[in-house]
RNA sequence: CGAGGUGUAGCGCAGUUUGGUAGCGCGCUUGGUUCGGGACCAAGAGGUCGUGGGUUCAAGUCCCGUCACCUCGACCA
């Protein structure tokens, strides 16, 4: 047993400070450091690996349904945030601003991009004169930035890493098709890969990006009940192709004005994950993201045949494309236990003189603390199948506090009952931005997403005619 | 920007009330013994106490200024 609780939890307790566990997390695990910049963050390599397995698994999806990758610049032009009158409204109090290049005032300033919707309008204008031309579906991986007021690893940074995709139609149904479908990546992606359930929806006009005509987005339901966004996918209408005169002559020989859409997740999903699958002992990482599925951690390293068996293993296990990994260094193997417990690694295969003897590894999963046997044969197979389960027993153990923290409420004070207990609140909502606003002030609550397909009879704050059916929550 | 709080070794902190040689734990270095849930022994290295001024024989400690960071609000992927 250890010594005493000391050093097990040098995290914060998840429980009680779930904000300080949090950042515990994020900094001793290795995943980021903070930035001499304040608001910025350095990811380090553990973290990194996290983003390049999203990466990974996202760009499939988007090649796969059509998409190319691209590359556009990072400063853009002051005069394109204004524009768009909405946008620039939204985006100005953020926006970094570059006045001085080269040693000398610049005529225009230019903003450092916060999102690119202007200058892939500028571009698409060039780009676009045929209804043959279109859809134009371009996606790009790129950092933005915004200059936020208080931040935290991942979840706000001033700096960020997403991928944004923009495309262009020659209608308003494929351009809304286009936006729905890539939410409906989004979901997907984050149900298999992150093993993180999502409530999906449109977005009232409050919490809608500025300049579109209606967002979608994906909200994930945090360890302590408070709501994550997660992405968001735009439904532009002609607002951009308006600004930036994006036209096309159509089949009928007139010039029309196309459709756009826009979508994108950050380095944000890897909060959302965090908080998501995270316990009292640290992370868990969904072993389709995890930079490191399997720690092979050699019992009685000096020992003859040990550093050579967990080698022979580590191979066999990576040349069948599972991340695996061996700890080496001359750590007691107590230490290295709870370290790569901590760092969240899905499954622990202990391997000392006993097991070799035997012909036999032990595997640890991380997400149950279950210890079993296994034979050495066949370990490739042994280990693919329990990441599998883990992926699988993470998502259904998320579901079920998913589905289990959502309650209903007929009057404010039962909101605000609901988000106090950490949970979702489902309501109806009269649809005027008054009633919302008193909700936030009175609750903390906002309006994470319009629930589609119910009714109900009246708005929970007003008690007039509902329109609308909301999820309300605490949010990050 | 409004309200609170914190700055002392890489990290976490004590010391400040009542001024008097700069401390503790972890980590780090070297050597040895260990290794199935955060091992042990020994010897080391490491600090302009955020910063500027003032009071004093003497300031981490008292006074004034200033900066940075954290938490909670307003804003947001």
């Amino acid at each position: 047993m250890a010594k005493d609780n000391q050093f097990v939890n040098q995290i914060a307790d998840i429980e009680t400070d779930f904000p300080r566990w949090y950042t515990d997390v994020v900094t001793k695990t290795g995943l980021v450091d903070y930035g001499p910049v304040k608001g910025t963050m350095v990811i380090r390599p553990y973290g990194y690996a996290i983003w390049e397995n999203i990466q990974k698994e996202l760009d499939a999806r988007f090649k796969a349904t059509g998409h190319k990758n691209a590359y556009f610049p990072l400063l853009i032009p002051y005069s394109f945030m204004t524009r768009e009158a909405e946008h620039v409204e939204g985006f100005a109090p953020e926006v970094a601003v570059v006045t001085v290049g080269g040693g000398e005032e610049l005529a225009e300033p230019l903003v450092i991009r916060p999102t690119s919707e202007t200058i892939f309008g500028a571009m698409y204008s060039k780009w676009i004169q045929s209804y043959r031309d279109l859809p134009v579906l371009i996606n790009q991986w790129a950092n933005v930035m915004r200059w936020e007021k208080t931040t935290r690893p991942f979840l706000r940074t001033s700096e960020f890493l997403w991928q944004e995709g923009h495309t262009a139609h020659a209608t308003e149904e494929e351009a809304m098709e286009e936006t729905m479908k890539m939410l409906g990546v989004y979901k997907v992606f984050a149900e298999t890969c992150l093993a993180m359930p999502v409530f999906t929806g449109r977005k009232t006009e409050k919490e809608k990006f500025a300049g579109a005509v209606a967002t979608f987005g994906m909200d994930a339901m945090m360890h302590d009940g408070k709501s994550l966004q997660a992405g968001t996918s735009h439904y532009l209408g002609q607002n951009f192709a308006k600004a930036f005169d994006i036209q096309f002559l159509d089949k009928d020989g007139v010039h029309k004005y196309a459709y756009t859409s826009s979508w994108g997740v950050s380095t944000r999903l890897i909060g959302a994950l965090i908080m998501t699958h995270g316990d009292a002992r640290g992370l868990i990482l969904p072993p389709v993201v995890a930079p490191v599925q399997a720690i092979i951690v050699p019992i009685a390293a000096k020992k003859e045949g040990v550093l050579e068996a967990t080698e022979a293993l580590r191979a066999q296990l990576c040349a069948a494309g599972i991340r695996a990994e061996t700890d080496t260094t001359d750590n007691s193997p107590g230490w290295k236990f709870n370290e790569w417990e901590m760092k969240g690694v899905p499954l622990r295969i202990e391997l000392g003189p006993r097991d070799i003897e035997a012909g036999k590894m032990t595997l640890v999963r991380r997400d149950t603390h279950e210890k079993t046997e296994a034979p050495l044969t066949g370990a490739p197979e042994t280990v693919q199948k329990l990441l599998a389960e883990i992926q699988s027993n993470l998502f259904a153990l998320a579901k079920k506090r998913k589905e289990e923290r959502v309650v209903s409420a007929a009057n404010v004070q039962e909101l605000l009952a609901g988000v106090e207990g950490g949970n979702f609140v489902k309501a109806g909502w009269c649809g005027c931005r008054e009633c919302e606003d008193a909700i936030k002030e009175q609750t903390a609550a906002s309006a994470r997403v319009l629930v589609g397909g119910e009714e109900a009879d009246t708005c929970v704050c007003c008690g007039k005619k509902a329109k609308h059916v909301v999820l309300f929550a605490r949010a990050y």
